[in-house]
DNA sequence: AAACAGGGGTC
DNA sequence: GACCCC
DNA sequence: GTTT
């Protein structure tokens, strides 16, 4: 048969190179051997594809990536048309007749499937073997007669959109079998016929003999860093954005009051976490990716792989199949292709590809009050640790504080210590005016065992003497040397809203924490509440419900009759009263949901 | 193709 | 207005 | 990245 060997690209490939036939390719490099020990990363999805290039219009860029390509996965590459040859790859605008001109016969080999070139680009991509239905040259109308039987074929499309590809995946396509299947397009099926086409036609000729080039690029393999962004300073953010939308599929139908849009929004449902996480395999390696696009200022990719992450955690099960994690709120064909991987292989390669980089800017980013942007100009600028920043980076006031306690922010508190916070704050607040609440929200009131800050809201049921309160409390909790710095605090502002500094409790071996303290008018104390209790995640979805439903949500308030213009607000709306957390689940049309449930 | 929450503080 | 944070 |  074909034989390979000879002008194959320089790359190494398998060791061995055994191949059989019975062995699945991608779908199942579930066991550890077969891929694991020797091939770590390689699915040879193209394990029975011995394909033949025609160069028409192909380019030599992509024809070398494809030489090198192709036998990586498992593919063998024809120097000439055969009767064993399985594909023909042509440019992705090659018509039928000039195929048949090109190749000096009357019509293609029936034996050998003939593919555009991104077929090709697409399997490796996916690192899977596609079907290749929608990439197939046909012959016109008036000459295909009688060949649409080669097998089983134009069906489905339908399925296509899924993943399909016959062979290993499973899922997909006919029906389900679950487990590995073959290679389908194996082809031959009639063999036949066909004459070879002159052995010496000039396009094989001349393209024999490859000629490494020193660069590629090629397929996937980037990583972070990825398309977009990255650019340079000036500007551009973006935001972020969260929801929850879902779904797979079915609807279900559900449990809030009214007819709310079936088990869509994590705000509708109880975050019941049982600590237990089955997939920690997977979100482990998703919370390096996310970290990663954080990074890089991807923020929306970032979120992505957090949403995925959230949900795997809560999965009650260990995912085991593609279709199970696809049926995932929040995870598309992308993550469910990089779930199934680590489920079969144990490893996502992806994570390879991080550079050393990602190091420093996880270092920089973990700074508090330096983001991704800055950490990539650290980065830019040659620094690479903590020392580099302290001595040669230029810090705002925020980052040398952030610095300076650089690991004491990163850690939690118990929830014990937090209480103790909370409880020096209201003491201050009392004695200023007995009538202040003040009480701790965030994790802790969500019952956290532990809590990365303490959040304190303080308003005064008067609905008037919260005003102006802000520097009596601040002073009052400086002088007790309970302070130790400030981060954002407009003292000078009558209106000051928030307080975000560093405390420490008196005594031995304390750390500083990190101490947020809003005040709000009483008017605002139920939006503010839910605002200040979370979870952050929770917080997104109920504002995006409240999107859908022309509606508003923030700490100050839930407006309803809003105009938007796509995500411009045209109108804000007017304010629905709010007296209590329960009356902003009701007018969204949501159930109660007590804190600890809303830990998203 | 457009959203993806909505707002406040610093520089 | 960009960036960072809640 | 996913969803609409
Ligand atoms: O992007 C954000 C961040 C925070 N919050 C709200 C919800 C959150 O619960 C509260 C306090 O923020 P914090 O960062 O302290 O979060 P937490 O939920 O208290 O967690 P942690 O234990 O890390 O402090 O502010 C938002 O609405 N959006
Ligand atoms: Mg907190």
């Amino acid at each position: 048969m074909g034989d390979r060997k000879r002008s194959l690209p320089q790359d190494a490939k398998e060791p061995d190179s055994k191949r059989k036939k019975s062995q699945p390719a991608s779908g199942s490099i579930k066991r550890g051997k077969a891929s694991s020990s020797l091939n770590p990363n390689v699915p040879q999805i193209f394990q029975d594809v011995r394909a033949f290039l025609l160069p028409a219009g192909l380019g030599k860029a992509r024809m070398d990536i494809f030489k090198r390509q192709i036998p990586r996965f498992g593919g063998d590459l024809h120097g000439k048309i055969t009767d064993n040859t399985s594909h023909i790859v042509v440019d992705d605008n090659m018509d039928y007749d000039r195929l048949c001109r090109i190749l000096k016969v009357e019509k293609p080999p029936e034996h050998a499937t003939v593919v555009q070139a991104n077929w090709v680009s697409d399997c490796i991509e996916r690192r899977t073997l596609l079907e290749a239905d929608e990439y197939t040259i046909k012959a016109p109308a008036s000459v295909i007669p009688q060949k649409k039987a080669t097998s089983k074929d134009e069906k489905d499309v339908s399925q296509l959109g899924v993943r399909s590809q016959a062979v290993s995946q499973s899922y997909v396509a006919v029906q389900k079998v679950d487990d590995v299947g073959e290679k389908g397009s194996g082809v031959e099926s009639a063999a036949s016929s066909q004459p070879s086409p002159a052995k010496d036609a000039w396009w094989w000729r001349k393209n024999k003999t490859k000629v490494p080039t020193g660069e590629d690029s090629d397929d996937s393999s980037y990583v972070p860093t990825d398309e977009e962004e990255d650019d340079e300073d000036a500007g551009n953010q973006e935001e972020e954005g969260e929801s929850t939308p879902s779904t797979s599929a079915s609807s279900t139908p559900n449990t809030s009051p009214h007819k709310l849009p079936r088990g869509k929004w994590v705000c509708a449902e109880p975050s019941t976490s049982k600590g237990v996480n089955y997939n920690k395999h997977i979100t482990d390696k998703f919370q390096l990716l996310a970290k990663a696009y954080k990074n890089t200022s991807d923020q929306w990719r970032a979120m992505s792989y957090t949403k995925a992450i959230a949900i795997l955690q809560r999965h009650p099960k260990p995912i085991t199949s593609w279709e199970e994690a696809h049926s995932l709120p929040g995870v598309g064909q992308r993550l469910a292709d990089k779930i199934w991987e680590v489920v079969e292989s144990g490893h996502l390669r992806k994570l390879d590809h991080l550079g050393p980089e990602h190091e420093a800017l996880n270092l920089f980013n973990d700074v508090w009050g330096a983001g991704a942007k800055t950490a990539q100009q650290w980065l830019q600028q040659g620094l690479r640790t903590l020392d580099d920043l302290r001595t040669k980076a230029k810090l705002t006031r925020q980052q040398q504080i952030g610095l300076k306690h650089y690991d004491d922010f990163l850690d939690r508190m118990p929830r014990d210590e937090a209480a103790e916070i909370e409880k020096t704050v209201r003491e201050m607040a009392e004695s200023i005016n007995p009538g202040l609440m003040a009480m701790a929200c965030g994790s802790y009131r969500r019952g956290k065992t532990n809590c990365g800050d303490v959040d304190v809201l303080i308003t005064h049921p008067d609905g008037k003497s919260h005003k102006g309160i802000f520097q009596k409390v601040l002073s009052g909790l400086r002088e007790t040397g309970f302070l130790t710095d400030d981060l954002v605090t407009q003292e000078d502002n009558g209106e000051q809203k928030k307080y975000l500094g560093v405390c420490r409790l008196p005594g031995e071996g304390r750390k500083h924490r990190r101490l947020d303290i809003i005040v709000v008018p009483y008017g605002e104390f139920a939006c503010a509440l839910m605002y200040f209790t979370g979870s952050a995640h929770f917080n997104r979805s109920m504002r995006a419900l409240a999107i859908k439903k022309g509606m508003s949500l923030s700490e100050h308030s839930l407006n309803t009759g809003v105009i938007r213009k796509g995500k411009e607000k045209i109108f804000g709306g007017t304010p629905l009263p709010c007296h209590t957390e329960e009356d902003v689940f009701k007018h969204l049309g949501l159930d109660y949901r007590p804190p600890h449930e809303r830990d998203w």
